[in-house]
DNA sequence: ACCATCCGTGCAGTCGTATGCAAGCCTGAC
DNA sequence: GTCAGGCTTGCATACGACTGCACGGATGGT
């Protein structure tokens, strides 16, 4: 591999001069230039970006934890964000997360040893020692649909509270009567948060849950869970309708209903959930869903990374964004709705 | 950030003894190494991956490009290569290819200036140039789920010849009359063997293609393909099996057959397909497919790799790994099968 | 013609770590 | 007691690029 010092003898010119023609904003001849990318081009050189990162103290690279990828959410975002930071000439250097929540901070500490200028957990937390080693190394950490009361983390969420309650509000105008809840991994904000937005708008309509179940935010978690839940019982004593924490588990449990239980999806059972994935708008399942918009998330998520790495913004923000209702056919539609 | 140095002043030694301490299998004694284990933790050091790598020239990273995510094929390839290559020390630096193939050059450039261990290009092809200068850096690269006639490279793919004819058996068995093939996009190395090795099996039983169509691997176009081959046909002038050249673009086929154009699946229509992703397995679609297992070619890929950067092998290997039927409801099922 | 200014260039030091070399110490065999 | 050999350790240099500083030359104004 050449290096600059190659390029520069070939040129007939000094190092320096090189490393200048490859530093945007610095002083360089137009006879200079021609020189230097004319061998450089000759010889096929490219800068090191280890060696500039090392002496910059800035590697243009970001890191990203996430734990599942099952999720179809995930796969989403992670395209969305690769993209969005590649236009602005970064990159991406991935860790998957062991789910045992523990050992995250092992493979965050061998991400931190890559000077990454960023890092972002998806649906990830990380203990208060960690915390406080990337604030010395000046690494801001966003995390991405998690929120901590910390307020020394940026944020981006969905108004998860928000989303809870539509649903809420639109299975009772749906008139429901006996509605149950699929929880997701208790340990996540992002479940709190939606049961607790579900509860309050239940609760203004003067309705409780009737049943609930936890499904820990995974495939198999909501299989159970809808089998507890629903397996043996007859019309007055299951749920009508049941808001499931998010698309992944909820078409799991749908899944559960019509082909082991043999219940028909909307009519006997109402299913609605959170989150959007594409899956969920394929007709077999066509999930009444609150969508959680990858693109705004990811937006806002750059945008908020940026402000600290670029602009050295010092105060981390909390972004929420706004979710939508996107019904479709997972749920009985409330009589004159849309009008 | 506390450098080694700043370590071996505060332990009293040379910055060598701690750099040996974390360089494995260098001669230390116990004493020193507790030494400066023991002020590595108060400063809470760790050594810069940057600075090592720019010395060894060994980055332990390996690029990655994929360019679609959607295909629920890659989220769980992703997902295994990341966990096999952690733990063998690597990381993943990612890039997102654009769709127009042609510049894939560019991103790839940025990759290797990195100084990536290794390259693997998932479904991606790659210029003779880059070839080249991948050589010349002494890059492996290895192409995942892809074949170039070019023996230079490493490649890991399935069986998709013998896939493609199992698929063709099968429907023979099943007595279809009439049977169909959405292909991939026709670029692709995948797309041309599983048509050849479907047409194969198709000749040898005297049968050949009733009507075939393009999806180029993408969900629309198997959308548009699957509308294009069954709207207003009747039943004998309609195939009674279509092969979908993987279930990325069977899912989409099939959402159109049953809800667009209300036709029955496997009654009226066989669907089988190619590659066995997460989805295939719900019931809703219950696909009839060839399994391209994630975990074995991750596993010849991790070897690959690893015999080319640790071992230092100078040939590729080129691995093929057997595919297998699963059967599901999608698609007929000949009587007496599987005894 | 003189001086102030600015641009372009090279020199040399720097980032944080790895490693060949040589020197020092200790051990054990004779 | 001597010497060979092995194990530890520090010194110095290297990796490849960036950048502050100083210097030379060109420019422009008076």
């Amino acid at each position: 591999m050449a290096t600059s010092l190659d390029v520069a003898r070939k040129a007939g010119v000094s190092q320096s001069a090189v490393s200048r023609v490859y530093t945007p904003g610095a002083s360089v001849s137009e006879s200079m230039r021609a020189r230097v990318l004319k061998a450089a081009a000759e010889l096929g050189y490219r800068p090191n970006a280890l060696a500039r990162s090392l002496i910059t103290g800035r590697s243009r690279i970001i890191g990203l934890v996430v734990s599942y990828l099952d999720n179809g959410y995930y796969p989403v975002a992670l395209e969305k964000l690769s993209k969005a930071l590649q236009e602005r000439g970064y990159r991406i250097l991935i860790f998957m997360a062991p789910q045992s929540a523990d050992n995250v901070d092992d493979v965050l500490s061998e991400i931190l040893d890559y000077q990454v200028d960023g890092l972002v957990l998806a649906s990830v937390a990380m203990s208060s020692d960690l915390v406080a080693r990337c604030a010395a190394a000046g690494v801001p950490v966003l995390l991405f649909n998690r929120r901590q009361d910390d307020r020394r983390f940026s944020a981006v969420t969905t108004d998860n509270r928000g989303g809870g309650r539509m649903l809420a509000e639109f299975l009772i105008a749906g008139r429901h009567q006996r509605i149950a809840y699929i929880a997701g991994w208790e340990g996540a904000s992002t479940q709190r948060d939606r049961e607790a937005g579900f509860r309050e708008g239940l609760a203004d309509a003067g309705a409780e849950l009737f049943d609930r179940a936890v499904g820990d935010y995974r495939f198999e978690g909501a299989q159970v869970a809808a089998r507890r839940m629903f397996t043996g019982k007859s019309g007055s004593t299951r749920p009508d309708a049941v808001f499931v924490a998010n698309d992944h588990m909820a078409i799991a449990a749908m899944d559960v209903l019509r082909y082991e239980l043999g219940l028909r999806v909307p009519e006997e059972v109402s299913v609605v959930s959170f989150d959007d994935v594409p899956q969920a708008a394929w007709p077999s399942y066509g999930l009444t869903t609150v969508r959680q918009s990858a693109a705004r998330m990811v937006e806002a998520t750059v945008e908020a990374l940026m402000a600290r790495i670029e602009a050295g913004d010092e105060v981390p923000r909390q972004v929420e964004i706004e979710g939508s209702l996107i019904v479709r056919t997972s749920a009985r539609i409330p009589e004159g709705y849309g009008r």
